[in-house]
DNA sequence: GAAATTTTATTAGCCGACTAATTAATTTTT
DNA sequence: AAAAATTAATTAGTCGGCTAATAAAATTTC
């Protein structure tokens, strides 16, 4: 039997919590919950995708992503148009509000990273990142 | 503006839905949801153990962990019993049953684990474990 | 062109996670 | 000993995530 508490799967779940709650502490007073810095992020990188192409990059069922996106623009931070040609899509679009938000979601993930690479070199955060990269690769 | 997509952070979070993903697959059929594995790892490690130790351990909110617990005993997977000394507590133990699912929980872990390093060297695996314990106490 | 199939999205219902408020019991303080 | 403060756990309500079922529209197939 192995040692649970030294194996990666261990480590990343500890991780991944702390990194959760890192998060939260800094989006949460801008009203942005967990899981939401993510579609800001897409959102920011091409404006107008579909629930769809939005889930799948998120990995995520479009269910969740549908959900989200109805209270999100509750609050104004996105807004959904829906298709003129294909009328069973939906397209969503940042609002003002919505890029303002994520300029606080890059802020808290840039303070998240410096935090969490402190005292590793270049070398080290590179060869961390190249070996991250197997694993996600070994898991897709 | 760093490149986000290249980050240490966006590959976490990438991992942290595949690992979720892998590990409802793998434990679903056994009637074991996200997040109670852990629970019945730390209940296998020691058994009758209270709430706020437990929430503690896994760094939750008790609130989360009381009602994973009730669902879970509602299952059967668990038992709850009150302090006898102190009235306020109340101690958690595994059913047989509990005990069983373990193992299922122990055999899923054991399989992401051997999917995620696969490919990497020993000496990999170690560094890889070595450079995230650093950013687990660096988040801590 | 009509029927069958596939695709897009939503809804309902469940579980994990959180905060805030509450209850109950134990400790401290005075 | 009585009052105040602390601690343990639960409950209510919200959001992210999932599956399953459904509705609606577009494609395929016949």
């Amino acid at each position: 039997m192995r040692n649970t508490e030294d194996s990666l799967g261990y480590l990343l779940i500890q991780i991944g919590k702390q990194r959760r709650t890192k998060s939260n502490a800094l989006l949460s007073e801008h009203g942005i919950h967990a899981g939401q810095d993510l579609l800001l992020y897409y959102l920011n990188q091409e404006d107008g995708q579909t629930v769809s192409a939005l889930a799948e990059k998120m990995n995520v069922q479009p269910a969740t992503i549908s959900n989200m996106i109805d209270r999100m623009v509750a609050v104004e931070l996105l807004e959904k148009v829906k298709g003129k040609i294909d009328k069973r899509t939906a397209r969503v679009y940042l609002t003002y509000k919505g890029r303002e938000a994520f300029n606080h979601v890059a802020d808290a993930w840039n303070t998240i990273e410096d935090k969490s690479t402190k005292g590793l070199s270049v070398i080290e955060k590179f060869m961390l990142k190249r070996l991250l990269n197997t694993v996600s690769k070994n898991l897709s």
